[in-house]
DNA sequence: TATTGTTATACTCTATAACTATA
DNA sequence: TATAGTTATAGAGTATAACAATA
């Protein structure tokens, strides 16, 4: 069987490591590790500060969208952000009826250190590997993810997620 | 950079395609995905019957450590299991005070539709790749999820992950 | 005294509904 | 009429506290 269809085996492998990844004990405990010591951000804003620096200045509904949030969450969250000065509001010159959320100068260095403090877990869960070896798993578990969650890069386009 | 560090930016990738997988409008997408139509289980007794499959017959104390989840809220979540048929409560012949969770037949066969529904999904997932390639990856992406949520397999140790 | 299962309670996340202002 | 932002409200997940029964 090894032989014949090892694909399946090794599917179910990728599977279980997936559930492994997700589950809610690890999630949380990568979220912790990776939040631990900074304050005014927490699980549930980290997305929405994430996601902004990822897709730059943008509405409250541009960036709910794209991190899968209800409008009404994403502004929410952003007002804790906003009091904690990792954001700020400003009306858009485009659209009176839009607030443009764009990050601080200290949520950009926020969101710097968090993606450094994340290169150094990942790099910490490759222990001895060659670059060629990291360098295929990075694209290939790019490429995976990418097909796994649907072709949109991180939000999705359908209505209601719930 | 490519040539002198070409980890760092691989690591990045990584922690990229990691954030993406772990973001809630994906991981939504991925369990409604994997459990659409069935009925009695949802995203969140989901992981108490996939882990109640995985560690087999246990109690519910037990059962809550493996998947990081309250005692109170696998006891809850349990009931509903049972109620739509899918896991049974038999007292502990060993000790009086537990109660043994066990899957029922219908339980048993719900997980493995689960188990072969999301296979499926990851082989989707990797269109064209060959058998050894998707060995590789399969050893490559276990020891990364193992790495990065801690040696347990599943759970963790740690008294209140919250 | 500690542990198991369970229920009661309170807290938080999240979505729907509703309101105001503008396109 | 539709859309942006926001607030009010309600529903659901989750943890802490508390209880009875047993180790």
């Amino acid at each position: 069987m090894s032989q014949d269809k090892p694909a399946h085996a090794d599917a179910q492998r990728i599977a279980s490591a997936i559930g492994t990844l997700l589950l809610r004990a690890n999630r949380m405990h990568l979220y912790d590790t990776l939040l631990e010591g900074h304050t005014g951000i927490d699980r549930w804003t980290y997305p929405v500060l994430s996601g902004l620096a990822r897709i730059g200045p943008s509405s409250a509904s541009e960036l709910a969208d794209q991190i899968g949030l209800d409008r009404t969450v994403t502004t929410r969250y952003a007002s804790r952000l906003q009091a904690a000065g990792l954001l700020t509001r400003q009306p858009s010159p485009h659209d009176l009826r839009a607030t443009v959320l764009q990050l601080t100068a200290e949520g950009e260095r926020c969101i710097q250190t968090l993606r450094a403090r994340l290169n150094d877990l990942v790099l910490e869960a490759l222990p001895g590997w060659s670059p060629s070896r990291i360098h295929a798993f990075a694209q290939d578990f790019d490429q995976v993810v990418q097909n796994l969650v649907g072709t949109p890069a991180a939000g999705d386009d359908e209505p209601a997620e719930t």
